[in-house]
DNA sequence: CTGAAAGCGCTTACAG
DNA sequence: CTGAAAGCGCTTACAG
C-alpha cells in the first residue's frame, strides 16, 4: 500500500542505502542519481515511516513539552511556537503536562520525570516556567542524558541552554514611558512572590524611577499575586486618598491591572484622563477591557520557536549551551495614553 | 543501558515472547510465569521501546489532535482531557494545527490533511470544530482508513463517532433558569452567524420562552458574533429604551456577556439587581467579571477524554459508530441570582 | 560515488 | 501454556 525506501529504490534503480542518503540530504550522491531518486519518490508519495528511522538511528524525531503552568493561554503560544518550528525541522512536539504538586522534595520531582520520560523515549526536552526552575527536574535530565532547554529561567544557569527575555529592561522601559508622559506619581503592583519574574519586573521600576530621579513612596508599592482579585485589593490601598494617589499604575500583569481599572471604574477614577493604568503580559483580556491596555507583549510564541530550534537545529544541537534572549513589546493602548500625546 | 526484551527474557529465564505475552496482558501464560516476568520487568526498570512495538505491529501509538480553532482556552481544556487519556491507555498525543484558510475547496482541503499525515502516522485523528463540520477534511481521513472522532460536530453525522453536548437543551435550561427568578422578558444575544452552535442556543431560548408561554418580542433578540465588541453593540441596543427593556440578557457566550455588563456598568444599572445577565462557556472570564458570570459549563474535558477513549480503548474501537452526548452544568454565579433567592 | 550485510527491539504467524 | 523464526522499514558501519 504504502511506498516504503525499498520501493523507490527498485523504481529508481539504485540501492536502498543511495535513497536513504538522497532522502537525508548526504553528500556523495551523483546529482543525476539524486534527482532520479527524488523524482520517483515523489512519484510514489514516498515519505519516511518514523519507526522505522527512530528504531534504526535510536531517534524518536519527538520532542516533549515539559509543563506544569496554570495557565493556558502562556502554554497555547508556546506550544504553537513550537510545532511550527518541529515541522520545520522534521520533527513533531508532544505535550507533557507534569503535576508536582505531590512531589514535595527534589529527588521525588526527579523520579517523576524520570518515569515520565522513561515511557516516551524523547530527542529533547522544552522546560516551561516554573518547572524550568526546578533543580530536581533539571538533575533529572542531566542524569538521563536528554537534551533540554529551558524557557524564562530565572537565574543564570550555567551550562544549560535557555530562551528568555530581559524582564527588567522591559519593566524599566514601560516605566520610563509613564514618566515621559509626564508622571511623577507611578503605583507598582508586585506579582506573587515565588514567582520569579516578580523580583526583575520590580527591579526595573525601581531602576527607571531612580534614574528619573522620582522617589518611591512606601505608600506607591503593594504587593500582589499576580490574581484580579489582588489587584483590586492594591487598586484599593492606592486609590484610597483621593487627595494623594498616583497619577498612574503599573501592575506587573495584566489580570492586576484589569482589577486596578475595574476599581478606577467603581470610584469614578477616568482611564487614562486621571489616572494611567499598564499591564505585563498582553494576555486576550487587554484588548477585551475598556479601555484597552498598555502592556508588555513578551515574545511567547518565538520562545517556543527557539527553544525547539536549539534542540533540534543540525547547526545548532551539540553545541555549547546557548541563551538566547528575545525581543519584547511594548503595546500601547489607551489605558496609558495621554490625550493628545 | 536501557533494558530490553531480550533482557528482561533472558534474567527471567523464558523466551521473549513470553515476556511479550505478559506485558500486553495476554492470555496463555502460567501464573507462576507471569509473575517472574513482571518482576524482573520492575526490576531491569523496563519499559518497551515505542518505535520498536511500532515498527513490529505497524501501529504508531500516537493520536493527533488536528485543530484550526482561534480560541487557545477550548484547545487547551481538550488537549488535557485528551492526554489524560492518551496516558491511561498507553498512548501519546500530537496537536497537529491546521490551517485552511487559504484552501477554499473541499478538494484542496482534502490533500491539506492527506499531506499532514502523510508524514506521521497515527493510529487516530480527533476533529474539533470547525473542523469536525468539514467534508473534505472528513473525507481524507475516509480515505486514508484513519480513525476518527469529531468533537461537537453541528449535523447528525451517519457513520461516524462524535462526542458531543447538547446545546439545545443547556439554552433552554438556562432560560428556565431565568423564567424561574420571575423574569417575563428576556433578552437573547446570538452568536456567529457561521458558527453551528448559534442556531442550536437560539433554538433552546425559544423553546423556554414557548413552554412558559412568554412572547419574544422582535427587540429582544439581537444578532451578534461571539466577540464582546458585539455583545456591547447588542446591549445597547437592548437597554437603549429604559422605560421598556429586558429585566434579563442571555448572551450566547461569555464575551458578548462581558459586552453586556460593561454597558450597564457604564449606563448605571445594576446586574444582578436591575439586569440579570447570563453567558455560555464558562471562560476564565467568567470569574474574573464584576459580577462573576452565570453561565454554562461545557465539558470540554471530558469531550476530549471520551474522543481518545473511542479511538484506542480496546473495549470501543473497531465498533460500530457512536455518539456520546455529555452532561453540560449551569454555573450560578453572582450575574444573575436576585439576592434572597 | 555506490552497495551488501547486519541489526535496531519489538510483534506476527506458526508450531508444538 | 511456551518458543523459534521471520520480518516490520529504516540506518549504521563497513567495503569497494
Amino acid at each position: 500500500m504504502k511506498a516504503t525506501i525499498t520501493d523507490v529504490a527498485k523504481v529508481a534503480g539504485v540501492s536502498m542505502k543511495t535513497v536513504s542518503r538522497v532522502l537525508n540530504n548526504e553528500p556523495n550522491v551523483a546529482t543525476k542519481t539524486r534527482e532520479k531518486v527524488l523524482a520517483v519518490a515523489t512519484e510514489l508519495r514516498y515519505s519516511p515511516n518514523l519507526a522505522a528511522k527512530g528504531l534504526a538511528s535510536s531517534r524518536s524525531y519527538l520532542v516533549a513539552l515539559v509543563y506544569d503552568n496554570p495557565s493556558p493561554y502562556y502554554i497555547a503560544k508556546i506550544q504553537s511556537g513550537a510545532i511550527d518550528a518541529c515541522r520545520k525541522f522534521g520533527y513533531h512536539l508532544v505535550p507533557e503536562p507534569l503535576d508536582l504538586t505531590d512531589e514535595a522534595d527534589e529527588a521525588s520531582q526527579e523520579e517523576a520525570v524520570r518515569h515520565l520520560l522513561h515511557r516516551l523515549p524523547v530527542d529533547g526536552v522544552i522546560l516551561t516556567p516554573p518547572l524550568s526552575d526546578s533543580p530536581g527536574v533539571v538533575k533529572a535530565l542531566e542524569t538521563m542524558k536528554i537534551p533540554f532547554v529551558l524557557v524564562a529561567p530565572s537565574g543564570r544557569e550555567n551550562g544549560i541552554s535557555s530562551v528568555k527575555m530581559d524582564d527588567i529592561q522591559a519593566a524599566q522601559e514601560m516605566t520610563e514611558f509613564l514618566i515621559a508622559q509626564g508622571h511623577k506619581s507611578i503605583g507598582f503592583i508586585k506579582g506573587h512572590i515565588e514567582h520569579s519574574a516578580t523580583a526583575l519586573r520590580y527591579e526595573g521600576y525601581r531602576k527607571a524611577m531612580a534614574n528619573a530621579d522620582l522617589p518611591v513612596g512606601r505608600n506607591e508599592v503593594k504587593q500582589g499575586d499576580f490574581s484580579f482579585r489582588s489587584g483590586v485589593t492594591a487598586a484599593e490601598e492606592l486609590l484610597r486618598n483621593r487627595s494623594a494617589c498616583p497619577t498612574a499604575i503599573f501592575a506587573s500583569n495584566d489580570d492586576m491591572a484589569a482589577g486596578v481599572v475595574s476599581v478606577a471604574s467603581r470610584l469614578g477614577i477616568a482611564v487614562p484622563d486621571d489616572l494611567s493604568v499598564c499591564g505585563f503580559d498582553d494576555t486576550p483580556l487587554a484588548k477585551i477591557l475598556f479601555p484597552q491596555l498598555t502592556t508588555v507583549q513578551q515574545p511567547i510564541y518565538e520562545m517556543g520557536y527557539q527553544a525547539v530550534k536549539v534542540l533540534v537545529d543540525p547547526a545548532l544541537k551539540n553545541k555549547p549551551a546557548s541563551t538566547h534572549n528575545l525581543d519584547f513589546k511594548l503595546v500601547v493602548r489607551d489605558s496609558a495614553l495621554i490625550q493628545g500625546s
